[in-house]
RNA sequence: AGGACUAUAGCUCAGUUGGUUAGAGCGCUACCUUGACAUGGUAGAGGUCCCCAGUUCGAAUCUGGGUAGUCCUACCA
């Protein structure tokens, strides 16, 4: 073995193997368990978040399947409508030709073109993550049995009545050339204006002032309101309005949606262009004027002067024809939320047209009682109010898009407008009995990519097709992802899954954190803060790193900045840390209810965990290879007390990972399998095993059994590390695995370590911590005093009990070992005491004779310190039991306790305060 | 506007139903190449548990009120 641990060398190599070998597979088991990727965009890569989403499930999977369960991961991509139709656009805008140059068929098969090409970067990543996920069973939502349960559904909820066609306002983006959903509107506080217009009366006796954001909408306007009470505007109510710049009057109406003690209390009403006048248009009975086009410039339902002008343009052009009419009042300063699309980044426009609706609200009522009723449960819990929040205040879900890229609606039309839905053209004319004279064409639009993916649990599993696999693995058995897609994705899935299947789609919606930057940031590609995860496994030199950080940047001004902080942060480049570091610091940031900061300092102590896992194996070999390990029963073991002491602890370390698995508390499960194998296994029990093992008076009997323990341990720990370090594990248990008598091709399919009552032998803990105790205060004499560590010392012991002198007769050997002892000797009573530094355990007494090693201040130093200490403490407890209410109100082992601590330090202040003046008067 | 979350060592974070001397990793200091590992070992320093009040014999933990930060939802032209 090498000295040092190298993961590039064995993590495509053992990849491979498990997956050639087909063990991702399910197999057997009674009990299932299952989970359904999230899937990431076809022609996308990899970025902190899937990193941190996908370690998780590998841990669950690969603990599952071990623990024997029938366990599916099911893996698969998405089609991502808008954000794969945009890559390819640009393609071609680069190339100077559109999408409509093309056509529609020739611009889906470039579509396809670039997801052969580039659809495998994001499985590839996958893979190197070593994410344990069932590739044979791959799907994509686009293939040919996903899109038939996406039309069965469509054409299903359509004849229930759950999907119906509208003209409403929707939130068009102007730049796409499509509607969006609500959630895929982003909006944010800008800077802008707030106009005041005068709007003279028709009657010519005098002007109403209105404010508005948005200028050039007011050739749209159908209104003027007023609130009903607001006694400024009473008499004006009813009164008709000159709109200026259109020739057209309009009405003053009263509604009390209007906030009087806002700008001037008058509110221009503009029904085809803003959410809140559409309702009150609808009110009122007003004419809803559409005055843009697709582009979101001046459409032809607009005077002639502004045709053809873009918003912007025709906002500048309107607030400088009314100022030049004198009607311009003033424009202030004004802070506004502005909608934006979450894709193209423009603002988007509320906008008159024909469009495809879920009715959500039906749909929803089994979904937030499958909450309620604690069929689906969310971890953390506090994520189940949002959902309930969203849910009991849902809209109709807008689910058609002016796309291409996406499955496309299954509804024709004739040339009477009327609507039939169906799998195809054929099936329609038959159902309705269309002539062939009837002309039919099919909608244009595709649906939204979330419509798809809501089928996810189940399509997958070959649903509308009654399977097997829907049997056995729906519904699955968590969700794990991100807070961001609940209201996307989850809720929408619990909604269709229980629509369909009559179950839910999982029991468990377990909700991670986002990953941050060091500082707290989200990661993106503006501020050039985003660390790919597979450079932290392969690592990336200082040129490449700022090469990929700044090139294809949205806003390439900002890439000398970016450069400046790469530098700064990165001097060196990142180093290679190998995935097991990289998912083992998932794990231990992965703390519930909470986002994390990525510091890299965390997976450089994981990198050398790996290294000490490594280390630790080399030495366990060196001991155990080509030497009796016990693998045969009959030979006669002896276990040292420091055996049993490790195998004890181990169960308590099976015991915490089980329940931390449990409790989707990753965190602790990486600690405590940190803690007991570097700060147990490693640090201590190694060492006490060298005694043992290089006594040439031990007994064979003792060595087997010292030896055995050796690499059991050692071979439970590589099981019980396993789902959360994949790779090291694996090839490190192919060669102690047969040493410790076990037998089989991999790791991964080797039953998972179950805690064993029977091994825990608390007599062995205590010993031990008797002797961690003895070890650790003399070595805090040597360290304290600076004693070369090279030096054997004489100890002397006094003062203790019966059991501190089976213990030390017990332990004689480990401690003359681990504390580097030339000889330990017991004083008696009447034995001369030499000057010696002193540490207690308890109440025995453990000298260091000071004679030629310590220097007297130095020890005067150490007894202040911790006589300071004991004081303080002491003078805590006192207080605490000198208080009346104290001894009698807490119950009665609280104060037992207490008192016994007390007195333990009592003595031991005492015996401190001997030895000062000893040493005093030395 | 409504809601959620967070505040503990220099940094990143744990801390069960209130009962500890408040912990870990990284960083820091000193010493050490001892036959698994210097990606290591040993010892050590370092905390007003954000602030105030309350409940309690007892509060990092429970309650109320602040402060600071992050986020979500809705939105007034």
């Amino acid at each position: 073995m090498d000295k040092i641990f190298q993961p590039a060398n064995i993590e495509t190599r053992w990849y491979e193997e498990w997956e050639a070998k087909g063990y991702f597979a399910p197999q057997g088991g009674e009990k299932a368990y299952s989970i359904m990727i999230p899937p990431p965009n076809v022609t996308g890569s990899l970025h902190m978040g899937h990193g941190f989403q996908e370690a998780i499930m590998d841990a669950l999977i690969r603990y599952h399947r071990m623990a024997g369960y029938n366990t599916l991961w099911q893996v698969g991509t998405d089609h991502a409508g808008i954000a794969t139709q945009m890559v390819v656009e640009r393609q071609l805008e680069a190339e100077g030709v559109s999408r409509h140059d093309l056509g529609r068929e020739k611009f889906i098969e470039k579509v396809w073109d670039w997801k052969e090409e580039s659809g495998g970067t994001i499985t590839r990543q996958l893979r190197r993550l070593g994410s344990s996920l069932d590739w044979s069973r791959e799907r994509f939502t686009m293939d040919p049995g996903l899109s038939s349960a996406v039309q069965e559904v469509f054409i299903e909820l359509y004849r229930e009545g759950l999907i119906y066609r509208g003209q409403r306002l929707v939130n068009w983006d102007p730049a796409l050339h499509t509607a969006i959903s609500d959630l895929e509107v982003v909006s944010e506080e800008e800077n802008g204006f707030l106009w005041h217009f005068r709007y003279p009366l028709a009657n010519g006796e005098g002007h109403l002032t209105v404010a508005t954001t948005r200028p050039e909408t007011m050739l749209g306007d159908s209104a003027v309101a007023v609130h009903p009470d607001d006694e400024r505007y009473q008499n004006l109510i009813g009164q008709m309005i000159e709109l200026p710049l259109t020739g057209r009057q309009i009405p003053i109406i009263a509604d009390d949606y209007v906030d009087m003690a806002f700008g001037t209390g008058c509110v221009k009403i503009t029904p085809a262009h803003d959410f809140n006048d559409y309702e009150m248009g609808k009110r009122h009975d007003l004419e809803m004027i559409n005055i843009l086009d697709d582009d979101a410039a001046i459409g032809s339902a607009a005077p002639e002067a502004y045709r053809g002008l873009d918003r912007f343009e025709a906002r500048k052009r309107i607030v400088a024809d009314f100022d030049a009419l004198g009607l311009l009042d003033k424009i202030d300063d004004h802070k506004l939320k502005v909608p934006r699309g979450d894709r193209s980044g423009v603002i988007i426009e509320p906008y008159l047209t024909n469009q495809w609706y879920v009715d959500a609200k039906k749909l929803a009522i089994p979904a937030i009682t499958a909450v309620e009723d604690g069929d689906i449960q969310f971890v953390p819990k506090q994520w189940e109010n949002t959902y309930f929040a969203w849910m009991r205040d849902i809209q109709d879900w807008c689910i058609s898009r002016q796309l291409w890229w996406g499955h496309r609606i299954p509804a024709w039309y004739d040339d009477e407008g009327n609507i039939y839905v169906g799998d195809s053209e054929e099936a329609v004319r038959q159902a309705h009995a269309l002539e062939d004279t009837v002309a039919l064409r099919q909608d244009e639009d595709v649906l939204d990519t979330w419509f798809s993916s809501a089928l996810w649990t189940f399509s997958t599993l070959g649903w509308p097709e009654k399977t097997e696999d829907l049997d056995i693995f729906h519904p699955s058995s968590v969700l794990v992802t991100g807070f961001d897609i609940i209201f996307f994705w989850v809720a929408r899935m619990i909604m269709m899954t229980l629509h369909f299947r009559k179950e839910v789609p999982f029991h468990t919606v377990y909700v991670h954190g986002l990953v941050r930057d060091a500082e707290g940031q989200k990661m993106s590609k503006s501020k050039g803060n985003v660390i790919d995860p597979i450079d932290l496994i392969d690592g990336i030199d200082l040129p490449s790193l700022l090469t990929k950080r700044t090139t294809g940047m949205m806003q390439p001004q900002l890439a000398k900045k970016v450069e400046k902080s790469t530098k700064k942060q990165f001097p060196d480049g990142i180093d290679s840390y190998g995935t097991d570091a990289l998912r083992f610091t998932y794990y231990s940031l992965a703390s519930t209810g909470r986002d994390i900061k990525f510091d890299i300092g965390r997976i450089e102590g994981y990198k050398n965990f790996c290294n000490k896992i490594w280390n630790a194996t080399r030495y366990v070999l060196m001991n155990c290879e080509n030497e009796d390990c016990g693998t045969d029963e009959s030979a006669t073991v002896n276990l040292s007390l420091a055996d049993r002491w490790i195998i004890s602890t181990l169960q308590e370390t099976e015991d915490a990972v089980a329940q931390a698995i449990a409790n989707y508390r990753f965190d602790h499960a990486s600690q405590a399998l940190y803690e007991f194998v570097w700060n147990e296994y490693c640090d201590w029990y190694l060492e006490l095993s060298k005694p043992v093992l290089w006594d040439d008076n031990a007994s064979e009997a003792a060595k087997r059994g010292t030896r055995r323990t050796l690499i059991r341990v050692l071979e439970t720990s590589l099981r019980l590390l396993h789902p959360f370090m994949p790779f090291i594990t694996e090839e490190i248990w192919q060669t102690v695995g047969p040493l410790a008598g076990k037998s089989g091709p991999t790791i991964m399919l080797q039953p998972y370590p179950v805690s064993d009552d029977k091994g825990i032998d608390n007599a062995a803990n205590a010993d031990i911590e008797w002797l961690k105790g003895v070890i650790v205060g003399i070595r805090n004499i040597r360290g304290e005093m600076n004693i070369s560590p090279a030096l054997e010392l004489t100890v002397l012991m006094k003062n203790g009990s019966n059991l501190d002198k089976t213990r030390l007769e017990q332990n004689r050997q480990f401690l003359k070992k681990l504390a580097k002892l030339e000889e330990v000797k017991w004083l008696s009573e009447d034995d001369e005491v030499p000057v010696s530094a002193t540490a207690l355990v308890g109440s025995l007494e453990i000298l260091v004779p000071m004679a030629g090693l310590i220097d007297k201040d130095a020890e005067l130093g150490r007894l202040a310190k911790e006589i300071d200490k004991l004081q303080k403490d002491l003078s805590r407890l006192e207080g605490k039991l000198n208080n009346p209410s104290f001894v009698e109100k807490a119950p009665a082992e609280v104060v037992a306790k207490e008192k016994e601590k007390m007195l333990a330090q009592e003595q031991a202040l005492a015996k401190l305060r001997e030895q000062e003046l000893r040493i005093r008067d030395m």
